[in-house]
DNA sequence: GTGGCTGCAAAGGATTTGCACTAAC
DNA sequence: GTTAGTGCAAATCCTTTGCAGCCAC
């Protein structure tokens, strides 16, 4: 994640705070710097462990996640797994995941014919589209042949 | 939900317990009707709601649900509030679904194009596709005008 | 100083599990 | 009769919330 993601998602949230009457705290800066260092994918549980140190409660993990998805620096990404997970939004192009159901590796593919399609679909029915997710779910040749994946994922949680 | 569907499903599920050295019990047979009589979308607690009655404990309702999943009777639907939801398999076309974010309806879509979309996508990467979740978010353009929307949702949850 | 923020611990909600009893085969 | 299934209640997991003290502004 290059330095100037970083800085761009810091402004954009302080801002975003200010505008609100919200508190730019220690808390929301580490947290913030921490997502967009480390992390593609992470649940609550991942990002405790990272801010492990930093003396940062579950709860407030949850309240300023909430924060930056309305603020729209985050997203929730489905996994197909029940887990909540979450990815940052600057600084990578919005892709859709692929996840194999032999291994449970994620990989990531551009959204490209995607966005047309989900246009198209909800024209049809007098919709503008703001978002989608889609999962496709996969599974490995070579698992299912030889037992073995030797396939690399992409990103892999 | 058509006869014969229902019994299509019953079939499928006995033969697939069988196979695995389970058993026919009463609440496996009841829960397999009501799912494919009476609902599309559901959760555990609707479907609890629906056999209401019967003496099944919602115990056995996630059990159950944990086998058809595994027997492809139903799936699970990410309609992007955290709840788990199902549909039955039998009896109705893929789709994928629309949600409105202003007026929280669910629209089903044919799957359609995805479904080359979703075959080029895993292609190019070397794997063979086995299914796919594709949920839109959009919103009313009535509603974010007129603070109503008149529109009808194809299934309301 | 004021009002929002935080940590803690308790509460909530959904799902899973251990166990003794019951039912299918 | 044997083996799995069920109901119940307890346990677990994840998330939210109430509250007293703390910190940004």
């Amino acid at each position: 994640m290059s330095v100037e993601h970083i800085q761009q998602a810091t402004d954009a949230f302080r801002v975003f705070l200010k505008r609100k009457d919200l508190k730019v705290t220690r808390q929301r800066e580490i947290l913030l710097r921490r997502i967009f260092q480390r992390e593609e994918h992470f649940t609550v549980e991942t990002l405790e462990e990272h801010v492990k140190g930093d003396g940062i409660s579950r709860a407030t993990i949850y309240r300023t996640l909430q924060l930056m998805r309305e603020c729209g620096l985050i997203e929730e990404v489905d996994l197909g797994d029940g887990r909540r997970y979450y990815e940052h939004v600057f600084g990578h192009a919005p892709h859709d995941h692929l996840v194999c159901i032999d291994c449970n590796k994620v990989f990531e593919v551009p959204v490209g014919d995607i966005s047309d399609l989900r246009k198209r679909i909800a024209q049809r029915l007098g919709f503008s589209p703001v978002g989608h997710s889609l999962r496709i779910e996969v599974r490995c040749e070579e698992l299912r042949k030889h037992g073995v994946c030797n396939r690399e994922a992409i990103k892999v949680l």
